[in-house]
DNA sequence: AAATCTAACACAAACGTTTGTGTTAGATTT
DNA sequence: AAATCTAACACAAACGTTTGTGTTAGATTT
């Protein structure tokens, strides 16, 4: 038997449970110290011995512990995400993305729901704050407006990233779509098609996604020397069933039926669409039609929607990107807040294609 | 100053760090014990002194370190999740219903993609157990056959649980939905809508889902007196494109069109649709239609597809449960495995009644 | 030949909890 | 009045790692 180093108390391994560093040491006669070292990779450890226990970890079927890795270090391997909600198309594609981004880098996803409300949202952060993430990612609920439950995580030095559904303010990380430029280029594909008189159906201006679909829509106008018409923009909740509704009201307008519509959303589209095929009128060539998301939905009806590519994957792997760079950066000094913009995809189909009909 | 105890080496707090039990325990003077004991509500800490920590934690606002805690206990309060992907309806919905159900509960989700890839399954599997994962929740990549990688689970007595897509066998945990009922009366409606030649898209049959539907569908037939015909039993992908392409063979069937079909798919009975409406045929009078999944374009397209729920958000709610069961029945000894069977719904709409056109 | 360097390891404390086992003072029982 | 009990705390080890600081033997330099 070798001299046995590092063992407090000589415990020999209990069969049941996993095999630790500790087990290791014990059978090679080494300490633990090395072990963790040569798995590690650590300069201070000769090659042969690397190989060693390399080969006996394999062989006993190690696994590390992580927990025990981050509690010591300080540092885990898990990145907390905070989501309105799983469903739809846009989050789970985002989450899809920063899963799979992040485990390129080693690390676990812990994902949460707010359910669009600010009192979970700020329950989520103490979940995962208790967790020890790394970093947390998050698009705001609907309902946060004080966003003090955030400070503890930069208090803790905790990267944090917005996407989606940010912040206002320079100093904070976010990616974001161009949500102007998708409202901006949704608007002026539908002037080149013809239309004069072009509707909006806006979300609610608290959020700024929203506000700025309708600056987009507004800047469009202005470029072609169109009056923007207050009659013309419609707030609205952006569901099917009030898209319909409003579309039931535009055509009642005394100054006449608009002949185009940008819709903020693309449920509140489709149900524009259904109302304009129930009055037997034709899309486009009566109003042509455009929305936002390219919901899956939106190359099914008929016809196609036209609509706005958020561009879900990209935006979570770009969420995770600016984490890594952040926790990277931890050791150094200040990092200055960077926003990300994403430049959103006009997909045209038929429900605003003029010359195709 | 009241006298400090147990405390190795009288550290004082550094203000940048959180704020740990140590901290407490100098503030008030008492041993860590007793933080420990007051803030779990253990019966020999006084309820003068519980107030008092209560308080206390309230003030520093204390947060507890969790991967500690789970260190010490062995047990953690995190439930590792593995989907193919989250994508489409049906993850991102079990998904949904698994982090709602497990934060009741007072667990995270991790959540890992195995991209229907056994060997990132099995990579998945380890990250999970690496991340000291109270129990795992699973829904098996279609490339998986050897289930070796699910033996260490076991071994290490956490508790496993499948979810729609299992393996075979009596001896594992499973929530899956009765997919045999499904194709049952998906078939048994088609037939009493008056349908007499009815196909049928079936998915990959190494796959339990899609030979239960197939069994459903057969079934139901027989009920009905009617011998299945060979020719009207499609081996599909259950793509759109194959729904058209499948759709288009069996019209050109030499005994003649099916006047009705149950896919096992929402896709491809969306392709059947759409090759229906390309040849001027109508859904439902010349050949009606059922899908499965109940996705969510099935209640858009036109006509509206009959389609299964396959209670997406039940199948996550149900999986937790049966995780925690095994979680709490851990103490005790060999607990029986148990599958749940969800029944499925089905939605009747408009291409596949016969009566309402 | 003495002094210095380097490679390769070991010691031991630490991360923040939890928990089985003391210990003490006061209350209750005999 | 002595013995026993209970309430309310403290001691100290433990979970499985990581890491700054030794220590030693052999190689290299002066």
């Amino acid at each position: 038997m070798p001299a046995r180093a590092n063992a407090r108390k000589e415990k020999p391994a209990v069969p049941g449970s996993p095999v630790s560093m500790a087990d290791l040491a014990r059978e090679l006669g080494v300490s633990m110290t090395t072990i963790s070292r040569a798995l590690s990779d650590h300069h201070s450890i000769g090659p042969a011995m690397k190989q060693t226990v390399l080969k006996l970890a394999k062989k006993l079927n190690y696994q590390p512990n992580h927990l025990a890795a981050a509690l010591r270090k300080g540092k885990s391997k898990l990145l907390g995400v905070i989501v309105p909600y799983i469903e739809g198309r846009f989050f789970p594609s985002v989450v899809h993305g920063i899963e799979t981004e992040a485990r390129k880098a080693g690390f676990s996803v812990i994902i949460c729901q707010s359910n669009e409300d600010a009192t979970d949202e700020r329950r989520n952060v103490d979940t995962l704050l208790n967790a020890q993430v790394a970093g947390i990612l998050v698009s705001l609920a609907r309902t946060t407006t004080d966003a003090h439950h955030f400070d503890k995580v930069r208090k803790r030095g905790i990267p944090l990233v917005f996407f989606d559904r940010a912040l206002d303010g320079a100093d904070i990380n976010a990616v974001v779509l161009n949500d102007r430029e998708g409202g901006y280029l949704s608007t002026k594909h539908l002037l080149e098609q013809g239309c004069r008189r072009v509707a909006h159906f806006a979300g609610l201006q608290h959020l700024s996604i929203y506000k700025n679909r309708r600056q987009g829509y507004l800047d469009a106008l202005r470029e072609a020397g169109i009056a923007p018409d207050e009659n013309l923009i419609v707030p609205s909740s952006l569901t099917v069933a009030e898209g319909a509704e409003s579309m039931a009201r535009l055509l009642a307008l005394p100054g006449g039926p608009p002949d185009g519509v940008f819709a903020a959303g693309d449920s509140s589209a489709l149900g524009a669409l259904q109302e304009l095929k129930r009055r037997g009128l034709r899309v486009p060539q009566d109003v042509a039609l455009a929305g936002f998301s390219n919901e899956g939905f939106t190359a099914i009806t008929e016809p196609m929607i036209t609509s706005v590519d958020q561009r879900c994957e990209e935006m979570g792997q770009a969420a995770v990107r600016l984490f890594l760079e952040l926790f990277r950066a931890e050791a150094g000094q200040t990092f200055v807040a960077r926003q990300v913009m994403l430049q959103p995809q006009l997909f045209i189909r038929e429900s605003s294609l003029h010359g195709e009909q």
